[in-house]
RNA sequence: GCAGGGGUUCCCGAGUGGCCAAAGGGAUCAGACUGUAAAUCUGACGCGAAAGCUUCGGUGGUUCGAAUCCACCCCCCUGCACCA
């Protein structure tokens, strides 16, 4: 068996990663030989994005400290929906829909972790596995009694949705910690699991788990939460103006991606390579001495990007983002040769073809079709300020009506090639049919 | 079922007959400044290039005119009752 790394939880301490744990510091103790430990990602979607990344990353942190990981994608609590901290009841999902999700969870997940490492090979489960063909009244009468309504609803989680006028919660998703702590229960007994590991709103979940393993099969075992990663700037994390950022390439391109962490706050860079990078804590350490040192623009931006990127996207996606990103952000555009222009496209950087007869089409509704803008607004107020560029040169608003005047095979790069911008990060590649 | 409270533009939340596309805040977008930051300032923020058009749970109605009044309906919340 590989040798156990001791000081993983002083690492993760370092990093900020520890939030809350169970057992009054015996877990230290208990994490000296290798153990099995669980985290649950529940099906909402057909891809995870990035706030699932912190325990996705734990869990390989765990894994590299010698420990067995169980990625646990939740095909049964997903048919329920976890009331933790949500202020509304949630709409279900059907269970074709719901398994559909699971299936790509799996094998989103699975790119994480080793499992064919030897003994701490990592092991991707499922838990409807073991509640589908629950009876109701086993149920009941073997988890229900270990809990306590009285205790389920002092639960923090919940109490938005007991206190809170005007919203309430069914049976339903009250339900969904027994679910969830069955799981611990379960993995318990099967794989000897002893640790759950979760964001900071699962809390209440996992000491559910922690309680039942140890009334049904008198288990000894723990819990761990990470932080909620929050942003200083008070704003929600992982959303940008055009959404979600999406683990799936197909959901949120490499190049996106990149460029999401790219522009991470100062104040929010360096607490993110520790959270989401591999670099040791002293490296970054290093990192933020040298920024400040320098003043000016930091260099811990771009570490953080490539570090992700290159995490979940590989090599390639972290190379096609980086073109990308060199070539319109830096250096002139007009120098770009026929291949790179079609590199670009071929990287991921949206891009359309322009009919071959604009017809009465306006320049604002080009731009609205490209999936540049949601509406018209937003662009006739860049068209204002000067603020849409094609090949680098502004257009303005009385360009409006004579889109054909704008995108002539004259003023084309490489006699088919638009780039367009609008704003400062939003670009367009746009190709005159051949 | 009864009683009470409530459903407003992405979110929170004002508005209770015309001056309302609807206060204010947040989020978001654009410009200036910068480092593809932050802070700050400016502008936008239902749709539309514009003229104009469509909104305030739904449907009808009253009115010259309704988010605002009336009727019915749907949904949510709180309490009570019924059931057991």
């Amino acid at each position: 068996m590989a040798g156990v790394d001791a000081t993983l939880l002083k690492d993760l301490d370092r990093r900020g990663l520890i939030n809350q744990a169970t057992g009054d510091g015996e877990l230290t103790q208990h994490l000296t030989e290798s153990r099995t430990l669980y985290c649950g990602f529940d099906p909402t979607a057909d891809s995870l994005h990035i706030g699932s990344l912190v325990p996705l990353l734990t869990l390989k942190r765990f894994q590299a400290a010698g420990h067995k990981p169980i990625a646990l994608v939740g095909g049964a609590t997903g048919l329920i929906g976890d009331p933790s901290f949500k202020t509304q009841e949630r709409s279900l999902n059907t269970p074709e829909v719901v398994s559909g999700w699971v299936e790509k969870l799996k094998r989103q997940v699975s790119q994480f972790i080793d499992f064919d490492c030897g003994d701490n090979s990592a092991v991707v489960a499922n838990n409807l596995d073991w509640t589908q063909d629950l009876n109701v009244l086993d149920f009941l009468r073997d988890v229900g009694k270990h809990f306590s309504v009285n205790n389920m609803i002092n639960k923090e989680s919940v109490k938005q949705r007991i206190q809170r006028e005007g919203e309430g919660i069914s049976f339903t998703e009250f339900s969904y910690m027994l679910l969830q702590s069955m799981d611990f229960a379960e993995l318990f007994k099967r794989y000897n699991c002893t640790l759950q590991i979760g964001g900071s709103d699962q809390w209440g979940n996992i000491t559910g788990g922690v309680d039942l393993a140890r009334r049904q099969h008198r288990g000894k075992v723990y819990g761990l939460t990470l932080p909620l990663v929050t942003k200083a700037d008070g704003t929600k994390f992982g959303k940008t103006e055009s959404g979600t950022i999406w683990l799936d390439a197909n959901r949120t391109s490499p190049y996106a991606f990149y460029q999401f962490w790219l522009n991470t706050a100062d104040a929010d860079v360096y607490k993110f390579l520790r959270y989401f990078t591999f670099l040791s804590v002293d490296e970054i350490d290093e990192i933020e001495a040298a920024d400040r040192e320098r003043a000016g623009k930091p260099e811990a931006q771009g570490i953080l990007a490539r570090e992700v990127t290159r995490l979940i996207h590989g090599d390639e996606g972290l190379a096609a983002a980086e073109r990308i990103s060199r070539a319109l952000f830096s250096g002139d555009i007009a120098d770009l040769s026929e291949s790179d222009l079609e590199q670009l496209r071929l990287d991921g950087l949206p891009s359309s073809v322009l009919p071959a007869d604009f017809g009465g089409q306006s320049l604002i509704n080009l731009l609205v079709d490209a999936g540049m803008a949601p509406s018209g607004k937003p662009v006739k107020d860049a068209l204002g300020r000067n603020a849409v560029l094609v090949n680098g040169q502004a257009v303005g608003m009385e360009f409006n009506a004579d889109p054909a005047a704008v995108f002539s095979a004259d003023r084309a790069l490489c006699g088919r090639f638009f780039i367009v911008r609008l704003g400062k990060k939003k670009y367009h590649l746009f190709t005159l049919e051949s």
